[in-house]
DNA sequence: CTGAAAGCGCTAACAA
DNA sequence: TTGTTAGCGCTTTCAG
């Protein structure tokens, strides 16, 4: 690939290759290299050993174009709702795979409506249609761990995004860590805000361990990074507008004296109407997550200082990204690549592929 | 690519079912899709035609396997130094160029020791080795223009990454727009300093379009977002470490009342030394720009508060990438790709590749 | 100016 | 258990 002044990339090994040092036909190099059957032991070891020798690496262009069906199929599970993230982790996946189709990659799309709604069915069908990898978002871990090891069972690597099924036998996991999320609304807040600031968390439920880790995340780094500061609340708004609507205006009735708010879901509009109601006397800091088309005007208005980015179409992109460079160029899967969050600001607001 | 339920993918028109359309062999199929001479003026547009028709893509990976000299050769001509940064970008090509390699996608290197120095003679021995693509970084835009529009004018499309050739027919930019950078810096700022607060930048040279930029985004931003806020001074470091160490600690004598300080280029070191020495008061908030290994400490306590991370390994990589895709896939090249900078805070910095 | 044919490295069907 | 052979879609030579 590279080329110093002149120098010409080494001639690989190929089969052909391999069968004149072994001394059998191409035919039997094949068999030999892909586990199939009907070939002895003793030749099968005597071509493994030659290959390794040689450094044999399959040419992908060739594989693809002699294959008839695909070289490798990607079975994807992922939720429908919420759009505006799963439908970025989507085209991340399918942008990724298409850029590779011409050497075989297919994926096979078995959503779920929702996180977790049906996704044994789905990963059922995965299995049955004999895919070769899977990428999947784990709703309910422990329903699903049976069907990711027997996945793995069968030599199919599963790669879980965004959630993580951690008691399962998955090769990888490629996410945002939360506890990281919570930690950098904390630092940004801890600059925000005065030492000494009340500020507050609004979550979904601790119940939930992402959510549950961004707080603790948030909470410890706050009182490390802000002189005197302390965590005022956590509330839970079990993602209902209506809940966390109310509880907003609560909190900020109870607790005047407040001075930042972290939003470590993706329910952020309430409190950005909470905040409005409010007759403005000091700022309050708000901190979100993720991004999307509605609270565009809330960080025109100032209302949103920052919002820690999930970036889902990369989350998407990464997984698939994985899977080939694992399965085709036999790379190490990683077991876990976690992402660096992206912050959102006003002024770089235009570059998130929400805002277009 | 994407499986339904079942349903196949439709097959693809290739150069046969073209040949039989047209009633030509498949040699001259070839010879019309490819401008390749000794083909009539007539049966090449019949084949054209048709082709067009048949929405008819070439199967990248039977060009590959075809061919045997390399697809494309993308010729790239970067600077040595500045290492911590260009190591990242060559990296990025490298390393997105080799998992291209069984495209056929060949990099040739001929970079420059610093920026400008002998590009000249570098993108000549380039354009004579024939490459399809050129990456380049300007150093001396007025010199390399000639160059860059030679390449343009023999079909050879033309990236700029970091840098710009504005005056030239150069297809395409990957870099961080200079302005955003110095917005976001100032957006961060006016969040970190109370209103009416007073802070300065240093720059390199105000005379390079990039420093100029920066400084006049981060000076117009900064008025705008806080109330009553100035900038005191934008000093050149001229990238010496003793003129800006010598021009910080004037800064701080002049001026006790100043509460933040962005530097818009490399060179913070000095800078950090310089807050240093001072007798704490009030604190400063520092934001910089970009990473380098010399910079952890001084996150770690405290002293850098944020620093604005150009990416140049996802520069490179992207560069390459929008090369692959049109050249072999035929996608458009947009004149334009603004990277979306990076924040480099005290809880994030473990995941950027710098501090690794 | 055009056609025929030999590969590129590998898979898969068929013969032995 | 092994060898042989016909492609995959395209490029490239060599004859006409």
């Amino acid at each position: 690939m590279q080329r110093g002044s002149g120098s010409r990339a080494p001639k690989r090994a190929g089969i052909l290759r391999i069968s004149e040092l072994a001394d059998v036909s191409i035919g039997t190099v094949d068999r030999a290299l892909h586990g199939r059957a009907g070939i002895s032991e003793t030749t099968r070891r005597k071509v493994l050993r030659i290959a390794k020798q040689l450094d044999y690496t399959p040419h992908p262009a060739a594989r693809a174009l002699a294959r008839r069906r695909p070289n490798l199929r990607i079975g994807v599970c992922i939720p429908e709702e919420i759009h505006f993230f799963y439908d970025q982790m989507r085209l991340g996946i399918f942008d990724e795979a298409r850029r590779s189709q011409s050497f075989g990659i297919e994926v096979i799309y078995r959503p779920v409506s929702e996180l977790g709604k049906g996704e044994g069915r789905q990963l059922r069908r995965l299995l049955d249609e004999d895919v070769n990898a899977l990428i999947v978002t784990p709703g309910n871990p422990k329903s699903v761990t049976p069907l990711i090891d027997e996945a793995e069972g069968h030599n199919t690597p599963v790669v879980c995004i965004t959630t993580d099924a951690p008691q399962s036998r998955r090769s990888s996991i490629v996410c945002v860590d939360p506890t990281l999320s919570g930690r950098m609304a904390a630092e940004l807040m801890a600059r925000f805000v005065r030492p000494g600031s009340k500020v507050a968390v609004i979550t979904g439920m601790l119940e939930t361990e992402e959510h549950r880790l961004k707080a603790d995340g948030f909470c410890e780094s706050f009182h490390s990074n802000c002189a005197g500061g302390s965590v005022a609340a956590v509330l839970e708004g079990h993602e209902s507008e209506r809940e966390t609507y109310r509880k907003t205006l609560r909190l900020l009735a109870e607790h005047p004296d407040l001075r930042g708010i972290y939003v470590s879901t993706v329910n952020c509009l309430p409190v950005c109407r909470g905040l409005h109601r409010r007759s403005t006397t000091v700022p309050i800091q708000l901190i979100t997550t993720d991004l999307f088309p509605e609270m565009l005007p809330y960080f025109e208005d100032g209302t949103i200082g920052a919002s820690i980015y999930q970036d889902p179409y990369l989350q998407g992109q990464t997984a698939i990204r994985l899977l080939i460079d694992a399965l085709s160029n036999s790379a190490p899967l990683p077991s876990a690549f976690y992402l660096n969050p992206g912050i959102a600001l006003r002024s770089n607001l235009h570059l998130f592929r929400e805002s277009r």
